[in-house]
DNA sequence: CAGGATCCCGCTAGATACTG
DNA sequence: CAGTATCTAGCGGGATCCTG
């Protein structure tokens, strides 16, 4: 019993890479805004942009939960909720609740979500300015493998 | 049959949405960068930096499958020949296999790859100088709740 | 050395139904 | 209106074995 050590060696660089992953910023950033919704709940209340399926030149901030709903038409109220819920933890959005006669609860980017939204906005420059030669780099090695 | 309306109309909506969601070149890229082992590869071949587990004050730039596989400790073959293979086909990095002996193969940033590893790096800038702002919220947030 | 091919598990998004 | 609760299927990703 003494050639465990290969495996185990592995789990070990494994376990330690995982805990330095979990641990670096940057990482931990791009799993916050990699999530599906994020960058499109932040676009909505950062201002606004051709986004939204439907037209809706709309307004700047502060939205209410079914406006959300509506403008990102195709997440689920499971999903939308639990994003809202996650940005607002990380401070990122404010959470009003109105004691209305149905309640009202409006969503607000705070400055830490706005100065993250332009971050995104930066991502969103090099994604319009670079993703089309992406793309036909993709097409051009389809064809050379096909 | 009438009632149908109603899920036709969502389903429908959830269509255009997510071929919105696939036109969209924003949504492309942050779905490229959010792979596992993106951000982490073109890290390692931009030149270098905090992010592996060892020290490695490492080589700016070009390297083997295996110096590849070493300093990203955790990443299996499979994904890593999988992310690569991808950073390829859309032109972010180049493959020149060299036959020797046995063969060799090195990955480099091309300069499109280059530039996105500029955006990236300002993900991380913000990351860095933010997120533990982001970190409080989400304590203090959770001993609220708690 | 640098991968290809398979099997298989965990997690999560999504659909559905219910509530204050 | 603005959620909560539950159940399930799909798939991303790791482990393992094999090859030029």
């Amino acid at each position: 019993m003494a050639t465990t050590t290969a495996a185990q060696r592995r789990a070990r660089a494994k376990e330690d890479y995982d805990a330095f992953m979990a641990e670096c910023p940057s990482r931990k950033l791009l799993d916050r805004i990699s999530d599906k919704w994020v960058a499109l709940i932040l676009a909505a209340l950062g201002s606004d942009g051709p986004h939204p399926v439907g037209r809706g030149p709309g307004e700047p901030r502060a939205m209410r939960y079914s406006e959300l709903s509506r403008r990102l038409a195709g997440v689920s109220q499971k999903m939308l909720t639990q994003t809202l819920r996650s940005l607002e933890r990380d401070g990122l959005v404010t959470r009003t609740v109105t004691p209305t006669v149905p309640v009202t609860v409006t969503y607000e980017l705070t400055d830490l979500g706005l100065s993250l939204h332009h971050v995104i906005r930066g991502i969103k420059a090099w994604a319009e300015a670079h993703m089309d030669e992406v793309l036909a780099n993709r097409e051009e090695y389809d064809a050379r493998v096909a």
